[in-house]
RNA sequence: CGCGGGGUGGAGCAGUCUGGUAGCUCGUUGGGCUCAUAACCCAAAGGUCGCAGGUUCAAAUCCUGCCCCCGCAACCA
């Protein structure tokens, strides 16, 4: 038996679970689920990532200590455990006791290896980030200062003494990890990717804090706590025991798969940082770190802003929670981005779960239940097509499961109800009732139908563990099987008593769905955006003549205008016009200006105001 | 040369790693069946797999070059 150690990243306390942090976990959720069937010892974890400036100032804004917080946060994921049915093995929150420990002693192992060392460290610092930057990562707007690459939010700068690790000292180990092993980082454009990021040069990384008070304390270092991502990660070790606890050796130190499931924007630190910290402290390295893509919403991506987040609890609410687990392992292929959409959600479930699975189940247990007095067919069947197809989509199931490749093996499991359904219309059994009444031959293609069913419940298990119960219970299957070994053929019981049909998976009107869910939030936006007169008169047009025009060097939409304003001479404007005019059409025209706007530098040239002027969009 | 994703029948997508009859869902048309959740089955129409070269007995798939679209980041002041 060989044991499986599985994990979801650990989730920022910050914000509330979203489809995203769903889709993660159900994904896990699922992997454990089918090794337990497959026969592996599974460890599943996932948890809390909770210490962090923001975390602090987000409580202080409150009033209320930063643990509270994140206690209000840490419910919602365990109401969404039980919602939607995840069977981790537990729960690790990075203000746990147990947490600390592990984390005191990576740093010790670490430190041990002479990879610490102090420096004063000074730049532009992004707080959400916690995160230091290069001058050209930034950019820069008038007014607001330097901003971060990713949050957008003005940076500060910063002088501080740190703690570094040596990072550089691993970009070679790392390099011959990604080499040696092409399971290291999955899918494979992954790890191209991270392997051209580590060729490019890796710098030492500052691995504490001076002024962060919400976290762990540095070890040896009063003053200094550790920096989120050093603490973060660690979870993995730690949830376990590291360095002593029995669940640590047996599935980190002599485990045989350990893998970390994120999402693309953590790759680096998961499969550069992370390894280099266990390298450095002499640990075993996860053998699979798995980057999944992302949701997009009808084809954008999900912001806040653009209100086109999913509401998970509607669907849940609407379709079940194993729908929409079904949702998202059959609709993406896995380590891509999809893109989700009510229509999509729609059409899915009416198509796959009620008219296939649904209708199929329904179907077949009606006919049984009429021939023969309430009950499962009397005798079996060994010799025939469906055996052959069963057998054939079995191991394919099984195939793409063990890759990871859950849209492929879903696929492979309605093909198989397809041939049950093609199966029955060609041996028409509603006939036989009518004509030669319950036979063995009749017994014998109703339980081919049936057992084909039973089967996929059987393998939907770790997909949808309710709905596949309800359907094994359907065809007379009270005790769920916790094994593989159930996907042979042969396992449906005779004369066993049939509970009347109810449909499992109510049809959907499309339609009348996607009209009452239609998008509203636009409405509300525009509201909002309404200024008032006042508001507008604060604004200060004047008219110019354009005296010269040229386009900015390397530019593809920036024309830098010089103007003329009258009595107040003469001005700089830098306009994002470029794909709509020509320079030299400009030259000598009247421009209406706004005079009084903060001037801004685009590619380096001061922008004294804007032109009004129109433009394609 | 900013980073990334993509271009496959009307729509949405899989297949590309590991070349070998181009597949799925929805939609359209015609037919069948009536056990079932107006479901299920059969058939048909519809594709130069972005373009051009190359490798190969064989390319959606591998190599080279190019075009286009979409995110993000920019240069929306």
């Amino acid at each position: 038996m060989s044991t499986f150690y599985v994990t979801t990243p650990i989730y920022y306390v910050n914000d509330l679970p979203h489809i995203g942090h769903i889709f993660t976990t159900t994904a896990c959720d699922v992997l454990a689920r089918y090794r337990r069937m497959r026969g592996d010892e599974v460890y599943f974890l996932t948890g809390t990532d909770e210490h962090g400036q923001n975390i602090e100032r987000a409580a202080q804004k409150e009033g209320v200590p930063p643990i509270e917080l994140a206690d209000r946060v840490v419910k919602r994921y365990h109401e969404l455990r039980d919602r939607l049915g995840f069977s981790n093995d537990d729960f690790i929150r990075t203000t746990e006791e147990r947490h600390r420990r592990g984390v005191d002693e990576i740093i010790r192992r670490i430190d041990a290896a002479g990879d610490f060392y102090k420096a004063t460290h000074e730049g532009w610092y992004c707080s959400p980030c916690e995160t230091f930057y290069m001058e050209k990562e930034l950019s820069e707007n008038a007014g607001t200062g330097k901003l971060c690459p990713i949050h957008g939010t003005p940076v500060e700068w910063k002088s501080e003494e740190n703690l570094f690790f040596r990072l550089s000292k691993y970009q070679q180990p790392l390099l011959d990890w990604y080499e040696r092993d092409p399971q290291s980082v999955r899918p494979e454009t992954r790890l191209n990717e991270v392997r051209s990021f580590v060729e490019s040069g890796l710098r030492d990384l500052s691995v504490s804090r001076a002024n962060v008070e919400w976290a762990i304390p540095f070890p040896g270092h009063p003053g200094q706590t550790v920096y989120v991502w050093l603490d973060a990660l660690t979870n993995y070790i730690s949830a376990l025991g590291f360095p002593d606890g029995d669940l640590y050796r047996k599935f980190w130190e002599n485990g045989d798969v350990r893998m970390n499931m994120i999402g693309k924007d953590i790759l680096r630190f998961h499969t550069v940082y992370w390894p280099a910290f266990l390298m450095s402290a002499g640990l075993p390295l996860p053998t699979t770190v798995w980057a999944h893509g992302w949701w997009n919403r009808d084809g954008r991506k999900v912001s806040k802003s653009a209100g086109n987040v999913v509401r998970p609890d509607e669907l849940i609410e609407r379709f079940g929670a194993d729908s929409l687990r079904f949702f998202l392992m059959r609709e993406m292929v896995f380590g891509q981005d999809a893109s989700f959409s009510d229509e999509a959600f729609v059409e899915r479930y009416n198509a796959d779960l009620a008219n296939t699975l649904g209708n199929t189940v329904s179907r077949l247990v009606t006919l049984s239940r009429n021939a023969f007095g309430g009950k499962t067919p009397p005798v079996p069947c060994e010799d025939n097509p469906m055996i052959e197809a069963a057998r054939r989509v079995v191991p394919e199931y099984r195939a793409a499961m063990d890759e990871l490749a859950f849209n492929r093996a879903l696929e492979a499991l309605w093909r198989l109800l397809g041939e049950a359904n093609q199966y029955l219309v060609t041996r028409e059994p509603w006939k036989l009732i009518k004509t030669e009444g319950p036979t063995e031959k009749l017994s014998r293609v109703l339980w081919n139908g049936l057992e084909t069913v039973r089967i996929v419940a059987t393998a939907l298990l770790p997909v949808m563990p309710r709905v596949a119960a309800q359907v094994l219970a359907a065809i007379g299957i009270q005790e769920i099987p916790t094994k593989l070994e159930a996907l042979e053929w042969g396992g449906l019981p005779n004369n066993a008593d049939l509970p009347e049909p109810q449909p499992l998976f109510p049809r959907i009107d499309k339609e009348a769905y996607l009209k009452e869910h239609a998008p509203a939030p636009a409405k509300a936006q525009e509201k909002t955006n309404l200024i008032s007169i006042d508001q507008f008169f604060e604004t200060e047009l004047k008219v110019a003549t354009v005296t010269a025009a040229e386009r900015v060097p390397k530019s593809e939409k920036l024309i830098k205008l010089s103007l003329d304003l009258g009595d107040e001479g003469p001005r700089t404007v830098v306009a994002g016009i470029g794909l709509v005019y020509q320079p030299e059409d400009l030259v000598n025209k009247q421009v209406v200006v706004v005079a009084n706007l903060q001037p801004a530098k685009l590619m380096g040239i001061e922008s004294q105001g804007m032109v009004l002027a129109a433009s394609i969009d």
